[in-house]
DNA sequence: AACCCGGAAGCTAA
DNA sequence: CTTAGCTTCCGGGT
C-alpha cells in the first residue's frame, strides 16, 4: 500500500503524535519521513522547545535547503557537521561540490568520502531534504514537492491542539528537530557498531543521556527511510492519554556530541529485572549482535518497555518486568507507532497482533490468557538478540526439540491491569533456553502448539487453561 | 464489538 | 534469487 505522491490531506491540527515524547523509539529517519506528524508532538511543539535553540546551532549562513548550497556552504555545513557530531575528521577537498551535488551523493558515496561519518551526513541532508520539501509544501502557495508525501496525520491519540502552535511554528520546530534528528543519527551512525536496542538488553538504562539513549533506539543503519510511506493511514482520533512527556530542556536539547567510542552501555546501565544486561561486556565490534533497533516488533516493544524515563507506559507497560509479562495499554497507539516505525501507517492492533502472534510459534512471546492485551517474553532480549541465527536454530528444529521454554505459570487475573502485577511477582524470572526461533511461515514449526498454547501463563489458582485454544 | 487466533498470500529489505 | 520478518486479509472463535 505505498502511497503514492498525491494531493496532501489536510495537515492534522493533533495526531496521534502529539502526545509522543522524543525520542520516539523510531528509527531517525522516520522522523524526517513523518516530519509533520513529529513536528506536531505535543510537547515538543512548545516554542520554547529546547529544539529551536539547537537550530540556533547551525552555522546561520546555511539556508535550510541544502540543495541550494553553494560549495562553500557545503564546506560550512561538513565543518559544522564535524563539530556538532564529532565526526571523524572530513576531507574537505573531496566534497568540492555545492548542495545540489552533495544531496544526490549516495549513503554509499558519503561514507566513502567520509568514512565513518557517511552514514550521518547522509542522514542530516536526507532530513535537511526533506525538511525544506516539507517547508515548502506547508506554505500556502507552495507547490507540492514531488518527492513529498502527505503528511498524514499520524496520530492515533493527540494532545489537545497546542494554541501557539501554527504552521510557522511547526516549520521552526521542524527545521530544528531535524537538527536534534541529526543528532540523532549521528549518535546512531557513530556508534553504530554498537549492539542496538542496549536498551532491551539491560532493562531501563537509568543513566543513559539521550543520547545514548537515542543511539540504542535509533540507529537507522543503513535505514534511509527513502521509501515514501506505503499505506494509507487514517487519523488517529483519541487524545492523548498519555503521561506528559518530558518536558526538561534535556530532554529534547541538543543531543551533545557523541564519542567515537560507543557509549558505555549496557555495563553501566542499571537495570532493574530479569532484563539485566546479560552479558555484552564488549563493544559493539566484538560483538556480531545483530542490529535490530527497534525495527523487528519484539526488539521495538522491549524498547518502549524498558525506556528510560517510562514515558510509554501509556502505550506499554511491564506488568511484571521480571517475568517478562507486559500489557499493551492503549492497543491503537501502539499499534500506530509501530505501523511508524515500520512505515506501515496503516497499522492496527490487528494487524500488530498478528505479528505477535507470529511470535508464539517461535517461543518469543506467548498469550497471558484472561487478561486482555498482555503477553509475555518468553526469551530474554539478549536472547532475542542472538537468535538471529536462525537459520541455524531452524535447523536444530525437529518436532523433538521443540520443547517450550520453561517459564513460571503465569496468570493475570482479569483484574483491572496493574503495573507490576503483585500476583506475577513470585513467579521467577525467565529461564531461557536456547529454543529454535524461526518467524518463517514455511512449515509448522509448531512450537505454538507447546507452549504458547498448551503452557498457559497461569499463577493463579486459575484453572489452567491447557490445551490448546483451538 | 472488541479481542483473539492462525492460515494464506504478499511485500520489503537484506 | 532467497529468506526473515513481518503486513494484510480473512474466517472463525470467545
Amino acid at each position: 500500500m505505498k502511497l503514492v505522491p498525491g494531493p496532501l490531506p489536510p495537515i492534522p491540527t493533533s495526531t496521534a503524535m502529539d502526545r509522543l515524547p522524543l525520542p520516539l523509539p523510531f528509527s531517525p529517519d522516520l522522523l524526517w519521513r513523518y516530519p509533520l506528524g513529529l513536528s506536531s508532538m505535543g510537547q515538543l511543539q512548545t516554542p520554547s522547545s529546547p529544539l529551536l535553540d539547537y537550530k540556533s546551532q547551525l552555522p546561520s549562513s546555511l539556508t535550510s535547503d541544502p540543495r541550494i548550497w553553494s560549495r562553500e556552504d557545503v564546506l560550512t555545513f561538513l565543518r559544522w557537521a564535524e563539530r556538532e557530531f564529532d565526526l571523524q575528521p572530513i576531507d574537505m577537498d573531496i566534497f568540492q561540490m555545492n548542495g545540489k551535488a552533495m544531496c544526490l551523493l549516495t549513503r554509499q558515496d558519503l561514507s566513502e568520502r567520509a568514512p565513518g561519518s557517511g552514514d550521518v551526513l547522509h542522514n542530516v541532508l536526507q532530513i535537511l531534504v526533506r525538511e525544506a520539501n516539507n517547508f515548502q509544501r506547508m506554505l500556502p502557495s507552495s507547490p507540492v514537492t514531488p518527492t513529498s508525501r502527505h503528511p498524514y496525520p499520524l496520530s492515533p491519540h493527540s494532545h489537545p491542539p497546542t494554541p501557539n502552535w501554527n504552521i510557522l511554528q511547526h516549520d521552526s520546530f521542524h527545521s530544528s528537530h531535524a537538527a536534534t534528528l541529526a543528532a540523532h543519527l549521528m549518535s546512531n551512525s557513530v556508534t553504530l557498531s554498537p549492539a542496538p536496542s542496549l536498551d532491551s538488553q539491560s532493562g531501563s538504562p537509568q543513566h543513559l543521556d539521550q543520547a545514548t539513549f537515542n543511539h540504542s533506539i535509533f540507529s537507522t543503519n543503513g535505514s534511509n527511510g527513502s521509501n515514501p510511506s506505503d499505506s494509507d493511514e487514517d487519523n488517529f482520533d483519541k487524545n492523548g492519554h498519555h503521561g506528559s512527556p518530558p518536558n526538561t530542556p534535556s530532554a529534547y536539547s541538543l543531543v551533545p556530541p557523541m564519542p567515537h567510542l560507543p557509549p558505555r552501555s549496557p555495563k553501566e546501565i542499571q537495570s532493574p529485572g530479569a532484563f539485566k544486561s546479560v552479558g555484552r561486556e564488549f563493544f559493539p565490534n566484538d560483538t556480531p549482535e545483530p542490529n535490530t533497533n527497534g525495527r523487528l516488533l519484539w526488539d521495538f516493544l522491549q524498547q518502549l518497555l524498558n525506556d528510560p524515563n517510562q514515558r510509554y507506559t501509556g502505550y506499554i507497560a511491564w506488568k511484571n518486568r521480571d517475568t517478562g509479562v507486559f500489557k499493551i495499554v492503549d492497543p491503537a497507539g501502539l499499534a500506530k507507532l509501530w505501523g511508524i516505525q515500520k512505515n506501515h501507517l496503516s497499522m492496527n492492533y490487528d494487524k500488530m497482533s498478528r505479528a505477535l502472534r507470529y511470535y508464539y510459534r517461535v517461543n518469543i512471546l506467548r498469550k497471558v490468557q484472561g487478561e486482555r492485551h498482555c503477553y509475555q517474553f518468553l526469551r530474554n532480549p539478549t536472547e532475542l538478540k542472538n537468535i538471529k541465527n536462525i537459520s541455524l536454530l531452524r535447523q536444530q528444529m525437529s518436532p523433538t526439540n521443540t520443547k517450550p521454554p520453561v517459564l513460571p505459570q503465569v496468570t493475570i487475573k482479569p483484574e483491572p491491569a496493574e503495573i507490576e502485577a503483585p500476583e506475577v511477582q513470585n513467579c521467577r524470572p525467565m529461564e531461557y533456553e536456547d529454543k529454535p526461533t524461526d518467524l518463517s511461515m514455511e512449515g509448522p514449526t509448531d512450537l505454538s502448539s507447546s507452549s504458547s498454547r498448551h503452557v498457559n501463563i497461569v499463577c493463579s489458582p486459575d484453572p489452567p487453561l491447557g490445551g490448546p485454544l483451538h
